[in-house]
DNA sequence: TGACATAACAGACAAATGTCTGTTATTCTC
DNA sequence: GAGAATAACAGACATTTGTCTGTTATGTCA
């Protein structure tokens, strides 16, 4: 590769790096070479080490492909989990056994616990600003505080409400006016807290 | 590794090794080996090649850490795009050039356009279930059909709204009574379409 | 011009990594 | 118990990949 003014090339190799790192697979030191057409692996490793030496790349020493974003540590980490999508309620647990479909979220937001998603039916939660359609993502907890948006189980259906208490008694309120809250009886009808609504997403594709 | 239940220390090396793929840095044979305190090389080949001949992963023969997930499956390979945060309009593009922050997507679901996402301001598309703090990502566009909601830039500002025409004009209306249509004006002040709104998404922890 | 910095080249070595051949152990089924 | 299927092991080799030492070319600036 014949000369070019300084820096110039540098600035494109480290585009080329941080787009193959963004599409998954970060290239080696001879792929970059080839790349750009130099005729020793050494000029790639420049400028690759000179990109590290200024903060824009982070390296593994030794290891293969192991260059990375130095931003990219604490978003990077992803995590998959179970998408419920309309099931009922009687058979959440069979459904999270071997559920049909995968919603993407980053780790690094979730302690760990145990996640799933759903699909939220029904418009009693409009005035929180979820929709019919929506997906929540819940974190599953047997209890919650009051104010929270939740997953319960009542009597056989799962519904998303928010979480208050009255007198020590436990209410679960729509945020729609033509909706009533729901009080659990004590007769024994089946009532759990699943989870909490830790996230809220909507496509509009 | 003492003898284990066939099929079982199988599933344990995919998941291991589509969290490594998800988190940006697939691992090598011997990664694997010792991830699992494998006493031979082999013993983690053979469970990787397994999963590929199930067609589970996909393997580039002979590159270093070139294991994926394939691209057919329900669970597709992750995407990052730039987080703009609340840049104003005017700084947008150069934010673009060095995001602070990144969001992780499924790629499969947008066609290899331009993505970013940026922070939703005020309430003005409260009615449309968007909240102030709301993220949305938006696919790069120059233009949008009526009824979609899309990022304007007016004059100098990154306004979310839904597009409209009337009589052939553009209106960029709010969906919430408080607030005006904004129509723009034709003395020349700056007025395009960013993009086009797929997904919001709220985090309520 | 000459010192200096950066870019690019040449050729090699060393470490990491993928791949191969063959063997032993465990479980299941008949 | 014999045979089949799967799991795990042992040890090696080949390729890929990272790293190193030294050289040549191009541009900048005093």
């Amino acid at each position: 590769m014949a000369y070019t003014p300084p820096g110039e090339t540098r600035k494109k190799v480290y585009e080329f790096v941080r787009e193959r790192i963004l599409n998954g697979s970060p290239p080696t030191v001879r792929e970059v070479q080839r790349a750009f057409g130099f005729r020793a692996v050494q000029s790639a490793r420049q400028h690759l080490e000179a990109l590290v030496a200024e903060g824009k790349l982070v390296k593994d020493s030794g290891k293969a492909r192991s260059h990375r974003l130095p931003e990219l540590g604490r978003v990077r980490s992803s995590h998959l989990i179970p998408m419920l999508g309309r099931v009922q309620a009687g058979e959440l647990t069979t459904a999270l056994q071997d559920p049909g479909d995968y919603l993407l979220v980053q780790k690094t937001r979730f302690d760990g616990r145990e996640l799933f998603a759903l699909t939220v039916q029904g418009e009693s939660m409009l005035g929180a600003g979820i929709l019919p359609g929506d997906t929540v993502i819940v974190r599953r907890q047997p209890a919650a505080r009051p104010g929270e948006i939740v997953v319960a189980l009542v009597g056989e259906e799962a519904t998303v409400k928010r979480y208050r208490q009255k007198k020590g008694r436990v209410e679960l309120h729509p945020e729609n006016d033509a909706f009533e809250p729901i009080v659990p009886r004590e007769d024994g009808e089946p009532f759990s807290i699943l989870g909490k609504v830790i996230e809220v997403r909507r496509s509009l594709e």
